[in-house]
DNA sequence: TTATATAGTTCAAGCGATAAACTAACCGCC
DNA sequence: GGCGGTTAGTTTATCGCTTGAACTATATAA
């Protein structure tokens, strides 16, 4: 699973003009503004300094952006320094994005403002299984729009929204390909009707990759090369290389849980044989330690997983070194291919690390030794949310390296 | 084994000037002129045209790319038709660089000229295996400096070079990393000093990098995404995706030769387990088709296995079937991770391709199935020189891309 | 109050792309 | 051969954006 709205239009054989000086630097201002510490409010000098432009020209590159309502000003901040204080700047709090996830079990919303915060956050259960897109797609957009006025009530004004769904997904066209658990196949999402009138529009992401942005930006080590595993029904993955999102020709790069971790094994959903899913999905770990995955019961057999292996039960023991051991292998290759050196394990792998850990570390060290250190293996920072905060992270991102986008 | 001289130095945050625009002009102009037809001259009108830029624009760059020497006026050319007659523009054949190789078994050198036309090119055989790097590079600095004196009596200035190794390596530094086959390790080589005064210098690239590359510019179809697999004493791989090799970040991805195939396979060199290397690198076919590998006997050892596959010989054919469907395993893993769907076999995978390919086919389709199709599974169209032409050709493209490098 | 230091703005200059006018060179046709 | 038509390439004025220096604004220190 793998894709994401970053398309790097640089192929075309475009001329480039004046314009993209000013785009570029644009870009280079609000990034510094972005990228500084929380609570602390760089100058136009100080951007000046650490950008190499002139004062001149980051003066009226802030005017652009005050008037587009990207960046806000704060008053003056006098800091016992001898000479004129200068004008605190920082992300217009009162401008955000949403991000919206479509789950197995769930459909959630929440807005965020542009530097990340989160105002407001909806999580509503609903069974999605085999269920047509437009009733949950109504759903949706029931829930978007009261998330949407609670921000509004806050004084937030959303500008773009960011959709994570368990699948891969052709972000241009915004058509879910394949979504298994959802039972959808090539289904365009009318994705613009979901929040209509935003200036940036609805963008649609796949959940593992949009989990990986989400642990980028709001992960402890912000690391910028990772591979993320996410542990679901399916086992999704996002991988991160400098700091951006490796989706391959056609978007679908990282499907981590089709790499064939056992030539003579099972069959697999997806048609090939012996993937990882097949013995680390939760359906696979559920089965071989004996306990009964049954619909909407999923939390519940995760917890009796959790039971028999405290009591420390053969079966389920069993089970998870096996998959830890899976693991290992498809990391260990994933790792020569992609020249990875850091992996984040989310979602069931996270809850399991415990008794995961072990084998996946001896597995590691067999299949490909020197190349991912256990320190490297680490859980998700991000929880639950990942998907959705990361999908309006990547608005955001989108966002901060085009502003010229929004009225300017 | 991966990587690359390409190092998109975009992460570093550089405020964008009004030279930006022309350098990315002058790239804009020089790669319209380089992707015309071969024997056909573009006229200033027609890159106007093309790409976008106006007339005046396109005189102004055009002019100093002349005098930078990279581009080059050919005789005016009425073609029939009405109004004046345009002058013909072409890279400058007065203008080359050098491609140069050490192996196992050789040394290597060739000029070709900007448009990748050969000049000169010299092949020495020679014994590298466990010698020391210093007579080696001595070695190659003798035969480069005789391509150059051949290149310089047509007429051609050589201005930059580029050195393919099969190893590991650091661009950056001139750094072989590992070289399993030469018995390197972390050897810094002086690779100033093997063409002394060029303009552009010399770039070090990985052997199965470099060969991908040449396949991306010379061979026939032209595809924009494919997984260059080289197979020699070690199995090697280059993966091309939009037209660029992807590298990973620290530029050594693709080493599709270490990716697990079997986990409850042999040891590898590499320090792993049943890596696809253990199965369908040539030392592992001779071995297990029952073959002395012996050293110096190489091509012996593959001509005895080629007979011993026309004769049916059992050993012979089963290992070449093991190797096909260990190979397709890795091609299925590699497809997963990153999205390629098309491969191109080099080396022995080409030799062998008849034998291989059946069992290769169907085990793409039993572990990925849908994602490779038999039709772009095709063998290098490049032969023996490849790795040389793909590092001279990612010198010339590296100096398409950045002609402000050269005087103007 | 004055000196000093720093923030931010204004203004002339330079560079590069653009558009339009202009010159250059060829064809066809009478 | 001369003239209109057509296309190629250059010249010129203008515009947009960055730059650097001068200038204004506002603080602290003595």
């Amino acid at each position: 699973m793998a894709n994401t709205a970053t398309a790097t239009a640089s192929d075309a054989a475009t001329p480039g003009s004046m314009g993209d000086v000013r785009r570029s630097n644009l870009a280079l201002v609000l990034g510094t503004v972005a990228q500084s510490p929380a609570g602390f409010h760089l100058t136009r000098a100080q951007i000046a300094a650490a950008t190499g432009l002139t004062k001149a020209s980051v003066s009226s590159i802030v005017l652009d952006l005050l008037e587009a309502g990207i960046l806000h000003e704060i008053g003056l901040n006098p800091q016992g320094e001898r000479g004129r204080p200068g004008v605190g700047l920082e992300l217009n709090p009162a401008r955000g994005v949403m991000g919206m996830e479509i789950n197995v079990d769930y459909i959630a919303a929440g807005a965020t403002s542009l530097s990340g915060t989160v105002v407001v956050q909806e999580i509503r259960e609903r069974d999605n299984r085999d269920t047509a897109s437009g009733p949950v797609m109504a759903a949706l957009a029931s829930l978007a729009a009261e998330v949407r006025a609670a921000a509004a009530a806050k004084g937030m004004e959303v500008l773009g929204g960011g959709l994570a769904v368990p699948g891969l997904v052709d972000a241009g066209s915004a058509t879910v390909i394949t979504a298994p658990n959802l039972g959808w196949v090539d289904v365009k999402l009318d994705v613009a009707q979901l929040l209509p009138g935003l200036p940036l529009g609805v963008t649609l992401f796949n959940e593992a990759n949009a989990a990986a942005l989400a642990e980028l930006a709001h992960g402890p080590h912000r690391k910028q090369d990772f591979l993320f595993i996410s542990g679901e029904v399916g086992v999704g993955g996002g991988l991160v290389i400098r700091s951006e999102l490796f989706t391959g020709p056609e978007g679908h790069a990282g499907e981590v849980g089709h790499i064939v971790v056992d030539p003579e094994g099972r069959p697999c959903s997806c048609g090939g044989t012996g993937c990882l899913e097949t013995i680390a999905g939760q359906d696979a770990i559920f089965a071989a330690a004996g306990i009964e995955g049954k619909r909407q019961a999923r939390s519940e057999s995760m917890s009796a997983l959790m039971e028999a292996l405290a009591a420390e039960k053969p079966d389920a023991v069993l089970a998870v070194q096996r998959a830890g051991r899976s693991l290992g292998v498809a990391i260990a290759s994933t790792s020569r291919v992609t020249n990875i050196r850091a992996v984040v394990l989310g979602g069931h792998f996270a809850v399991l690390e415990h008794w995961l850990r072990p084998p996946l570390v001896e597995s590691l060290s067999k299949y490909a030794p020197g190349k991912i250190l256990p320190e490297n293996i680490t859980t998700a920072a991000v929880g639950e949310g990942g998907a959705l905060l990361g999908a309006a992270g990547s608005v955001v991102r989108s966002l901060l390296e085009a502003p010229h986008r929004l009225h300017s």
